[in-house]
DNA sequence: CACAACCTGTCTATCAATAGATAGATCCTA
DNA sequence: TAGGATCTATCTATTGATAGACAGGTTGTG
């Protein structure tokens, strides 16, 4: 059994992506995990703490998922199909949002160490995607496209929830691919 | 003057601009537009009947200010750069979130009533678009133009809002140009 | 070993603030 | 005087947060 403190986060982390950062409970997350809402203070003083600690758990989870651009490539497999993947996956199988893109909306919205977080995310991404256009093409724009590409799949997310298919998300994200 | 009503319905709105769904309330609402919250009640029954309103509302401020494709182009301008500007200038203006990019990461945690309009939105902006993209080239794939299109503008707003900078917008939605 | 000190994780109980909502009175104007 | 618009007052539920107690285990020391 995972640690307490991994299940709050990942309770937590549940909530937002269904209904965002205002969407969550001290009581409700102590209710699924088992335990009372002052033990779940007890691992995250505050909302604000435990909101950060979602975003940094989900940022590291998410990037460590990828693997970078270069053992990609050395799977035979091109980066930006598996960065699409990645968001497909987390649309299919709950039903969701991604973290990010619900919390990237929410960014003026929240407490400071949550939306410095956020951006963090943002950033690593940015990062990541850069990278692998820098490979793939010209340098110059890498980083352009990597903008949109990160752009367009938090789009395609949330428009893909609101009309409720798939085919919306497949249909958004085709000229990535 | 404008009636309590719109005046109610522009108060929320930017509150659910800022933190979406969960961060307006009928006292935050009733003390800004100068009234009792018990007032704001009167004319919204309920929190859902108040959001579905806003919904409703900005839906149609969004579309007739945006006009038909066809005066645009009567007007000489390109109906697709007048569609963008007009989320640049939201953006630009009071550098909060789209109302549909925020309730659009929402929907699924916001009452039926309410995710009602927002689908109701991006279906009338799904067909705004396609009847442009198929005035401009091939009929086929319009609609899955104008699905890529609003995914890349909503995306866009949230990347833009997290980085910081409207420039992150314009590197965005380069492509639609 | 034995005992005290301490730490960890959890609990109960409670607080003040805020939420959405309602009932009933009041005021103003047509 | 009738009705629209607003008010006061209040209810119940929920929120984030804190204080204080308790059990169980670990550690350090004589």
């Amino acid at each position: 059994m995972e640690s307490k403190e991994i299940q709050i986060l990942e309770a937590a982390e549940k909530m937002i992506r269904a209904g965002g950062y205002n969407a969550f409970s001290f009581r409700e997350i102590a209710s699924v995990v088992g335990i009372k809402s002052s033990s779940v203070h007890y691992y995250f003083p505050t909302k604000a703490d435990l909101g950060a600690a979602v975003a940094a758990y989900y940022t590291d989870q998410f990037m460590n998922g990828l693997g970078t651009p270069d053992a990609i490539i050395q799977e035979n497999k091109d980066p930006i199909d598996v960065y699409i993947k990645v968001f497909r996956e987390k649309l299919i199988q709950d039903k969701r949002m991604c973290l990010f893109g619900m919390l990237g909306a929410e960014v003026k919205g929240v407490p400071s160490i949550v939306s410095a977080q956020i951006k963090v995310f943002f950033e690593r991404n940015i990062e990541w995607l850069t990278a692998v256009y820098a490979l793939k093409g010209s340098k110059e724009d890498a980083q352009a496209k990597a903008v949109q590409a990160i752009a367009l799949l938090e789009g395609a997310v949330i428009t893909s929830n609101v009309i409720g298919s798939v085919e919306v998300f497949d249909q958004a994200t085709a000229s990535l691919r």
